[in-house]
DNA sequence: CTGCGCTTCAAACGTATGTTTCAAACAGAC
DNA sequence: GTCTGTTTGAAACATACGTTTGAAGCGCAG
């Protein structure tokens, strides 16, 4: 069981080094050496520092997005005709992840900050790695969130669902940061969960918020 | 007028890759090329690299800060005793933003997606620069944001603080990117005031929303 | 014109990166 | 034991990086 046992353990120190540094910021050598493998080994059973990185999502986005799917359809059937509500899709989104079988007790957020790194660091070839294997779970989470909110014009849909993204791309992909900043700060130690819990009623509210502004500069009436 | 001219270039060949690649991913061969001067310049000129990046982010967030702490002034002395609501406060600073005099059409994507990157990519250094060089103006807003949400707790308002940060650095940084593809979508064409019209009901939205959730694993009832 | 500070330039420096090479070690089948 | 295919190992490869060097160029006071 050669093999396998020196991917894992460069998935698992890539993984973790990648979340906490960034991909461009980790090299091949910081990854075998916390692996304890030979430098060449990347390459050997990658191919490429690229492919290790699809690699690494692949190994907890596969799993994710069958949990999800499964996830959703509960949802449906749960429901019936009508259509799931906004913060049941929410919940199902953020109870897939937080159930996902961990590794370590880092999983969660090695995890989040993977996702948010994908979207925020413009690599090109990650961005059409994902695209084109995990289309279908993301098209899906759309679908539904359309039917969620009816009341939205397309336009105004789209742009909320991109502020969604952003806030949680954003803050999970510096969550231990956050955490550690909020520590020191207030004394209250938090957890991802904890995050999630939070985060969910905001963007529910922020999806049924009222209607924009109509009036951009209208600065003597709002006060 | 050699310097100055031979700086500038330097600093808007910067902030465009920066933008667009991130930091690490930008080499200096790349700006001195962009810029069409001597790859020796910016190491003459700022020092090192992470001096020329600290030069990128304060030639903008110095007049920014300015800008925004006399509109925050102004808000001051129109709500006279009561606290400025979060709506006013959001608006001031996006006004802020908008309105700050711009190189060329795609400064204020930049601007955002600059923030954006200063969050996100762990870069040691530059938070370091920032927390200490723009504490105040920062400081300032996050005390107008306490006293429009009285009804929150030090730990909410945190959160939900860092939500807003990431949605809108999130959008503001794609803002291009999304709206192009609004526009193939579904033929709507839209500008960043727009975005920001759509984005503060967004925010205040979620920030004014119903607590947390108190338990987080409740899948049955909120079908 | 000469001399002096500041700026530019081409070239090189040392280091770190991703990747390749090829021999050695290994495991399992015969 | 011997052969065969797979995996590891140390070393080297070519390339790219940030930075430094020292000479050349420039503008301007004397």
């Amino acid at each position: 069981m050669a093999q396998s046992d020196t991917v894992d353990r460069i998935l698992d120190a890539a993984e973790e080094l990648f979340a906490e540094r960034g991909f461009s910021e980790t090299s091949l050598r910081m990854i075998t050496s916390k692996a304890k493998v030979n430098l060449a080994a990347v390459n050997y059973h990658f191919g490429s520092k690229n492919a290790l990185i699809h690699a690494v999502f692949a190994r907890f986005l596969t799993p994710f997005s069958a949990t999800l799917d499964s996830a959703f359809d509960e949802l449906e059937v749960r429901c019936e005709d009508h259509p799931p509500t906004l913060n049941s899709i929410l919940w199902a989104l953020t109870e897939s992840a937080v159930r996902m079988p961990q590794r370590n007790e880092k999983g969660i957020s090695i995890f989040m900050r993977l996702l948010g790194l994908a979207y925020t660091q413009s690599q090109g070839h990650l961005r059409r790695f994902l695209e084109q294997e995990y289309s279908q779970p993301f098209g899906r989470f759309m679908k539904l969130l359309k039917d969620a909110t009816p009341e939205l014009s397309a336009v105004d849909r789209y742009w909320r669902i991109q502020f969604m993204l952003g806030a949680t791309a954003f803050t999970m992909s510096s969550s231990d940061a956050l955490i550690d900043i909020l520590e020191n700060k207030l004394g209250v130690e938090t957890t991802v969960q904890e995050i999630a819990a939070r985060l969910v009623p905001f963007l529910a509210a922020g999806m049924k918020a009222p209607d924009k502004m109509l009036v951009f500069r209208a600065p003597a009436s709002v006060a």
